[in-house]
DNA sequence: CTTGCCCCTGACGCGCGGGGCAGGGGTTAG
DNA sequence: CTAACCCCTGCCCCGCGCGTCAGGGGCAAG
């Protein structure tokens, strides 16, 4: 009853492409889509919300990669009921918990880095005249 | 008199590679540097401020476009007698107030959006089980 | 003279999430 | 039956500031 879709349709109905669609199961982000007897990749309802967790995920700045090695995690997010996230908080800690921090942390010092440019930046063109350029 | 180094020690002397002076040359950042009978390119001491001046540059988050197409620019910082500065505040407004405040905005926008990327990331991870998965 | 380091040019690699295209086949409405 | 889309795979492209070969020549010391 399910598989009716095809990638274009599919892709649309997840906010995003066929080559995305593609690419993500080339990736191991999706399992292998089903197939029609041409060979034409099919997606139910649940490969869409399925494909909806990992752009959201991919959008909260996750690679692909730090997807790809989590993806029975994936699977159980994308269930209809969510009847693993009884034993976590949201993502799932155990498996999530450590690629989101160091995520964490890697924003945190870029978000620095920026600041610290940003400041560097204004300073010079505000001034009147440094003595020299910034050493480091 | 002037013109002792190679690229290597030149190089050194501004705190960066060989390669990196041969692909400033190239982008149209450096002049073409003077030869030596056997092609060797010869560096001398303003050469190297020079290169200090795009180093900085860069370090501010200039692109290697926004140098190339104000070369003439950066002429006037690596003077000695910085003498065209009397004429404006740091830089030279007149030609790099517009790249330097694009840049800013950019910077501006990018702090924005990772800032909201990582309070987004720490929701998830901090909060119970918000009802779904973040819509935009 | 040889050894060993330096220099030359030109071309490809990188990271990352796909976009775009080429060449071929499926599918569905008129 | 045919037109108009859609889909398939496989491949190169992007940005950006260089790093890293590959293949060949220079230059000072022993």
């Amino acid at each position: 009853m399910a598989g009716r879709m095809r990638i274009g349709d599919a892709a649309a109905a997840a906010g995003t492409t066929p080559r995305a669609l593609r690419f993500y199961e080339q990736r191991g982000l999706l399992p292998p889509a089903v197939r029609s007897a041409s060979g034409q990749r099919e997606y139910g309802p649940e490969a869409v919300t399925r494909v909806r967790v990992v752009r959201a995920l991919l959008a909260l700045g996750l690679t692909v990669d730090d997807l790809a090695s989590r993806t029975h995690r994936l699977d159980l997010l994308a269930e209809d009921p969510p009847r693993s996230c009884a034993s976590d908080g949201d993502f799932g800690p155990d498996t999530f918990a450590p690629v989101v921090e160091r995520r964490l942390a890697a924003l945190d010092a870029e978000i620095a880095r920026l600041a610290r440019l940003r400041e560097a930046l204004a300073r010079h063109t505000g001034a009147e005249a440094g003595s020299d350029l910034p050493g480091r």
